[in-house]
RNA sequence: GGGCCGAUAGCUCAGCCAGGGAGAGCGUCUGGCUCUUAACCAGACGGUCGGGGGUUCAAAUCCCCCUCGGCCCGCCA
């Protein structure tokens, strides 16, 4: 008979949370569940390094992980499961690792990052947005929300793809992650828990916990509450629907089976409906719950290092640690929490479609910009506001300029980016990168003539008269990332240079003035202060408030009533272009 | 209700683990550039270090209480 595996509090949990009847003090900040346990001190994850000062928190960690001796090559993991368009939220998972990886291969060490897709764990929810592999993001509405709900329960290695280019609904997230690593250029191993479980990396792991149930349970009983007598910590897949089943009615650890029933499963927010078949499973034909599953890779991957999310601070890592400890018997990994970000403001979240891509933040910064944002300290809470990004690229540049030492700061500030600068950059550059600043950028975004541009940026001194074409065209890219963010956020940036004649209409005096000021710059051929000063007098000389003359000319030229300094700009143009425009004629 | 993380200038943050000078960038303001106009230069203004208490010769930093924001304490991962 199918039957739910609910259960009142137990026995295990409560006695677990008895405070000690003499009240002695825990020796340290610990978790309540983790009080009293003679084994290895409990780990704050929140607490990095050995006690040696370090300006940059990834050597911190590396220091640790150092400290335990691990053998080459050291492993750094990070997870996640594929259950929707990856975002930059994911992006701690992969960079936090990578900043740790790149210190200890500058100590010389072989790293190896590795990134497991948890792809095994079954599809509950539909996701409100899913994006194609050219992270084209698209509604539910837009596939066959049909046949998703279907699969509920299944893995999502068995979920087939929407989009119907990869394997399943897991290999289609997975190489979506692949990719946006491959973007931000960060070396990382991903591997498939399916693929895991069907090469037996999971063998040893699940009969050990299947033999040593009640070890098992116990631990785990006392972080998660419907954790009883009766439960069984593996989940085998339905032979007949591929739902993976919670009803375990045997276990033949000989045969290396178990025998289930495809009962109801209980999500939490729903019901997802077994099939009622009756069968046997062998330990590769499901899975393990999570908790044992995470800590399983640990070993067969042999993790030295694991940062995960505050989410996870308080109930995965202790349980984990316990469970590594004292079911499976060996040292956790060192662990990392890492604070949450924010977007714009709101909480990253899939289901509530408010999520920016990688892609998406790749059109619109730099990608080392993009690596110096996560080298920030991990245990803060971040916002990651696309309308003041200009500000986030101003202050990459800052620091770049003081790695080169042409920007001076106090020696933390310093040790901490000649730490970290060298590990955000492709290659570094004997000299500074020529770099327009993010917002002149925005406003050189107002044409595609590169000449134009690169004009305009001279003029201002933003390109440096010995630049090389090279680092012309390097600097110059930044010009769509910025003309990208002015369009997506439609700022004070967002206007273009119109290509032809405004459908404007001005007074006699302006129109006077305006051939006037034609005729000064077709006979003097002014630079770009003659330019600015004449556009004073010639207003005077016309009785017109120099701002009515101002507006006009970039009504012509822009179609805004404000702009940047006309005099410059003006001359920054090509002279027959302004001629023309400023005659109305074209 | 209990626990954990965070709060420092208008904004973004560093400094806190090893107590002694409150800092940076941006913004703002003022001045300069033949000049009210988004790019340049110089200077200035700007903070009860979330609030309160304690330890100390000395607290942003250590301890306790409180406020606010986030997370965990169901299931799942």
């Amino acid at each position: 008979m199918p039957r739910r595996c609910y259960s009142a509090p137990d026995s295990a949990r409560s006695s677990s949370t008895e405070p000690t009847p003499n009240g002695s003090a825990p020796p340290s900040k610990t978790t309540g569940a983790s009080r009293g346990r003679r084994s290895s001190p409990m780990r704050d994850p929140y607490e990095i390094g050995t006690g040696e000062h370090r300006a940059f928190w990834a050597d911190a960690v590396a220091d640790e992980i150092e400290s335990r001796d691990p053998d080459d090559p050291i492993v750094i993991k990070g997870g996640v499961s594929p259950s929707g368009v990856p975002h930059i939220g994911h992006f701690n998972e992969i960079m936090r690792g990578y900043f740790v990886a790149e210190s200890l291969r500058e100590r010389g060490h072989e790293v190896r990052q590795v990134f497991t897709s948890d792809d095994k764990d079954r599809l509950r929810t539909l996701p409100r947005k899913l994006a194609d592999l050219e992270w084209n993001v698209v509604g539910l509405g837009e596939v066959d929300a049909g046949a998703l709900g279907r699969n509920l329960g299944k893995p999502y290695t068995d979920v087939p793809d929407p989009f119907g280019c990869c394997d399943s609904y897991g290999a289609h997230f997975t190489e979506l992650l692949r990719r946006a690593a491959a973007a931000v250029d960060v070396p990382i191993e991903v591997v498939s828990n399916t693929q895991s479980y069907a090469d037996g990396e999971f063998d040893a792991a699940v009969e050990h916990v299947l033999e040593n149930r009640e070890q098992a349970t116990t631990v785990l009983s006392e972080f998660q509450a419907g954790v009883d007598d009766d439960y069984v910590p593996f989940f085998p897949q339905c032979s007949n629907c591929g739902n993976l089943a919670e009803e375990v009615i045997a276990i033949d650890l000989d045969a290396g089976t178990v025998d289930y029933v495809c009962a109801d499963v209980d999500t939490g927010d729903g019901t997802i409906e077994g099939c009622g078949h009756e069968g046997t499973a062998t330990f590769r034909d499901g899975k393990l719950p999570w908790r044992f599953e995470w800590v399983a890779q640990w070993q067969f991957l042999g993790v030295d290092f694991e940062p995960f999310g505050k989410d996870h601070a308080e109930g995965s890592w202790p349980s984990g640690e316990r469970i590594a400890r004292e079911v499976f018997g060996f040292e956790p990994p060192v662990p990392m929490v890492y604070e949450w970000f924010t977007l714009n403001g709101e909480a990253l979240s899939s289901s509530a479609g408010n999520i920016i891509t990688v892609a998406e933040v790749l059109e619109l910064i730099e990608v080392e910009v993009f690596r110096y944002f996560f080298t920030k300290n991990p245990k803060k809470q971040r916002d990651f506001d696309v309308s003041s990004l200009d500000r986030l690229v101003d202050e990459f540049d800052r620091v770049e300029a003081i790695h080169y030492g042409e920007v001076d700061a106090d020696e933390i500030e310093r040790e901490r980016i000649d730490r970290s600068y060298p590990m955000v950059v492709d290659e570094l550059s004997d000299r500074r990168p020529v770099r327009i600043p993010y917002s002149f950028a925005a406003v050189l975004g107002m044409t595609d003539d590169r000449q134009l541009q690169v004009a305009m940026a001279t003029r201002s001194g933003h390109l440096p008269e010995d630049a090389t074409d090279a680092e012309i065209d390097a600097a110059l890219e930044r010009i769509a990332h910025a003309r990208a963010w002015a369009e997506r956020t439609d700022n004070e940036f967002n206007y273009r240079l119109a290509e032809t004649l405004p459908d404007v209409e001005f007074d006699e005096e302006t129109e006077a003035a305006l051939d006037a000021l034609a005729d000064y710059a077709e006979s003097e051929a002014p630079d770009a202060d003659s330019l600015q000063g004449e556009i004073y007098e010639t207003a005077r000389r016309h009785d017109l408030p120099v701002g009515e003359l101002f507006e006009a000319g970039y009504r012509l030229f822009l179609e805004e009533t404000e702009g940047p300094r006309l005099g410059p700009f003006l001359a920054a143009l090509e002279a027959e272009f302004v001629l023309d425009r400023l005659r109305r004629e074209a």
